[in-house]
DNA sequence: GCCTTGATGACG
DNA sequence: GTCATCAAGGCA
């Protein structure tokens, strides 16, 4: 697998489109990041749609603009990475149009890349990480996988350039059926809790939670 | 207080 | 084996 060329990078204009319905079109697609390391790489199996600034459950929630969010209120198709709990960062990438801030939470990948490489930067997960959805299930676990820190916050990841891009799979990837429902861990976000803007490939045992 | 995870201990 | 609970820990 590692042999075979990378696809064609998936170009900006991809993004400009609304979180909810991004969400659901970047399932399938290959997320790479290239390090002195090596490079490694999954397919996106789950996601999520941060609606901001009246979406109650972002970030972006009421237009709040910090040194934090101010990617999401740039051009889409940029990487929005935070670091949550002290200890864990998720990955996102930026939707709609400029002024518009949002974003797309990416919680979990397939792995498709360099999965020795992940598996030495997931250490924590032990004898378990052979099981499907431990290594890169959830979106911290893809971030320690990846290597992706704060240091990749703002790349551009439709440039063939940017150590950090999406791809289109090769070989393919295949979403036969996308599943949705309520997205995860935003109890605080009222009325916006049970919106169902978490999207992910239906029966894919590397999906977050089933 | 958070868009999380891994350890621990209860239970079958 | 599953499930509930909880601490860790940095940044806003």
């Amino acid at each position: 697998m590692d042999a075979i060329p990378l696809g064609p990078v998936v170009e900006a204009s991809f993004y400009r489109r609304p979180a909810a319905e991004l969400a659901p079109a970047l399932l399938g697609l290959e997320l790479v990041h290239e390090t002195p390391e090596g490079l490694a790489s999954g397919i996106i199996v789950e996601t999520e749609a941060y609606q901001g600034p009246e979406d109650r459950g972002a970030h972006s929630f009421g237009g709040r603009r910090t040194a934090r969010t101010e990617v999401m209120f740039g051009p889409a198709g940029h990487a929005y990475v935070f670091s949550i709990y002290g200890m864990h960062h998720c990955f996102n990438v930026v939707a709609a149009e400029p002024g518009k801030p949002q974003a797309v939470l990416v919680r979990a990948l397939e792995p498709r890349r360099g999965l020795a490489l992940m598996a030495r930067r997931r250490c924590a997960g032990g004898d378990r990480l052979a099981r499907p959805g431990v290594l890169t299930g959830g979106p911290g676990r893809l971030c320690q996988a990846l290597g992706i820190t704060r240091g990749q916050y703002g790349l551009p990841l439709f440039d063939p350039a940017s150590p950090l891009r999406i791809h289109y799979p090769r070989p393919p990837f295949t979403v036969a059926a996308v599943a949705r429902g309520p997205r995860i861990n935003i109890d605080y976000a009222g009325e916006w809790k049970d919106v169902p803007w978490r999207f992910w490939v239906a029966g894919n045992p590397h999906v977050s939670r089933p």
